[in-house]
DNA sequence: CCCTCACTAAAACGAGCGCTCTATTTAGAG
DNA sequence: CTCTAAATAGAGCGCTCGTTTTAGTGAGGG
C-alpha cells in the first residue's frame, strides 16, 4: 500500500472539509473517499468526526503554509511577493474549479459558537500563516509594529478575496487584492531603504 | 401580533444561518426559533428549506448594507468612512459575542459546489455592497478604475478581517485592517485634491 | 501451532433531517 | 350566519446522520 489507511483518511477528509465545511461531510462520505471502511476510521480516530476533523485540519494548515511560504519565498521584494500568493491562490482555485478555498474559512465558521477543539485549529492556523508574512517582512527591513499589521492585513485580505474569488468564480478579486496589497506594503518608508527603486505600478 | 409569522420567520432564518451555516440549520430550529409552526413556514415558502435560505439572505443583505451606507456616511473622508465601517463591523461582532459575523459567508461557502439560488444571492450581496463603496469614492473624487479597486480590495478586506476576528475573538484584527486600508486609500493621489491635509496615521 | 492484536468489515441503533399529509382554526366577504 | 380561503398545527414518511457493536482477517512472536 502506498499512502497508509490512516493518511488516506487525513487527506479525503481535508479536501471534503475544504470544499462543503464540517457539518456538510459526513464521516461516511470520508471513508467512502478514502476507500476505507467505517470500522478503520473509528479504529484510527476514536474521538468520531471532530478528532477526524482536527487532524485534516492540522494536515491542511501545514499544506497551505508550504504554499504560503514558496510563494513568499519566490520574491525578494516583499511587495511581489505578497502579490505572487495572491497568484498561486487565483491559480489553484481556478484549477480546482472554484471549489478548493481556505482550507479552514468554512469549518472555522460553522463551529464558532461550539467550544470544540476545531476552532482552536482553526486559530491556531490562521496564527501561523500570518507568522509566515510577518517574518518575510522583518527580514525585508520592517520595523515590528508595522510587519506584526501588515502580516494581519495580507492574511485577512487573501482570506476575504479567496471567498469572493469563489463565490464570483472570478480570479480577479484575488488579483485585485495582491496588486493593493502590494501598494500598500510599497507605501512603507522602510520599504524603499530596502528597494530604492520602486516597480512600475 | 406585532410582526407577520412570514417576517418572523426570515429573520429568525438570518440570525441562524449567519451563526450556523445553511447545513448546519434546521428548518424545525427556524420555525420555533421563530415562533412559528413547520406548517406555517411551509405554507410561506413552498420551495423548502432553499427558498427560505434565500429570503433571508436577501434580508440580511439589505441590513448590511444599511450598517455600511451609515459607516461610509459618517464620515466626508474616505479613508475615514472604511475605517468607521471597521470599527462598526468589530463593535457589533464583540457585541454578539463573536457570533454574528458576516451573513452570507458561510451559507456561500457551504454551497460552492451547487447551482443552488443561494449562491446568487450571496454573490447578489458582495457585489451590492461592494457597489456601495465604489459609490462613495467615486463621490469622493476617485477615479472608475482605482475606485473599482479599492472597493473590492476594501470589501474583501473587512471579509477577511471579521472571519479572523470572529476566530481569535479580538477585535484586533478588523481595527487592523481598517487602519491598513485608510492608509492604502490615502496613497492614492486623487486623495489628496479631495483632502489636502492628511490625517495624523 | 496458536495466540495475540492491529486492522478491516458490515450490520444495526437511536436521533434527527427535509418534507408531505391531513386536520383544525382563524378571518373576512356575501 | 355561512362559505371560503388563508393560516396554523403536528403526526408521520423515508432517509441519512454519527456512533456502537460484533465478527472476521491476517501477520508476527512464543
Amino acid at each position: 500500500m502506498q499512502t497508509s489507511t490512516r493518511d488516506r483518511i487525513v487527506i479525503a477528509a481535508a479536501r471534503l472539509l475544504q470544499r462543503q465545511g464540517y457539518v456538510g461531510t459526513g464521516i461516511k462520505q470520508i471513508a467512502q473517499e478514502a476507500q476505507a471502511t467505517l470500522g478503520s476510521v473509528y479504529h484510527f480516530f476514536p474521538g468520531g468526526k471532530e478528532a477526524v476533523a482536527v487532524a485534516a485540519i492540522k494536515y491542511s494548515t501545514e499544506e497551505f503554509a508550504t504554499l504560503l511560504r514558496e510563494a513568499l519565498d519566490s520574491d525578494d521584494d516583499p511587495a511581489g511577493a505578497v502579490s505572487a500568493c495572491a497568484r498561486q491562490l487565483a491559480e489553484e482555485l481556478r484549477e480546482s474549479g472554484w471549489t478548493d478555498g481556505c482550507p479552514v474559512t468554512a469549518a472555522a465558521l460553522e463551529t464558532l459558537g461550539t467550544e470544540s477543539e476545531i476552532q482552536q485549529a482553526c486559530a491556531d492556523a490562521l496564527r501561523g500563516w500570518e507568522q509566515l508574512v510577518r517574518d518575510k517582512l522583518l527580514r525585508c527591513g520592517f520595523p515590528a509594529q508595522s510587519a506584526r499589521e501588515l502580516a494581519s492585513t495580507v492574511i485577512s485580505a487573501l482570506e476575504g478575496a479567496e471567498v469572493t474569488a469563489q463565490v464570483n468564480r472570478s480570479e480577479e478579486p484575488l488579483q485585485v487584492a495582491g496588486r493593493q496589497l502590494a501598494r500598500l506594503i510599497r507605501s512603507y518608508d522602510e520599504y524603499e531603504a530596502y528597494a530604492p527603486v520602486l516597480p512600475p505600478m
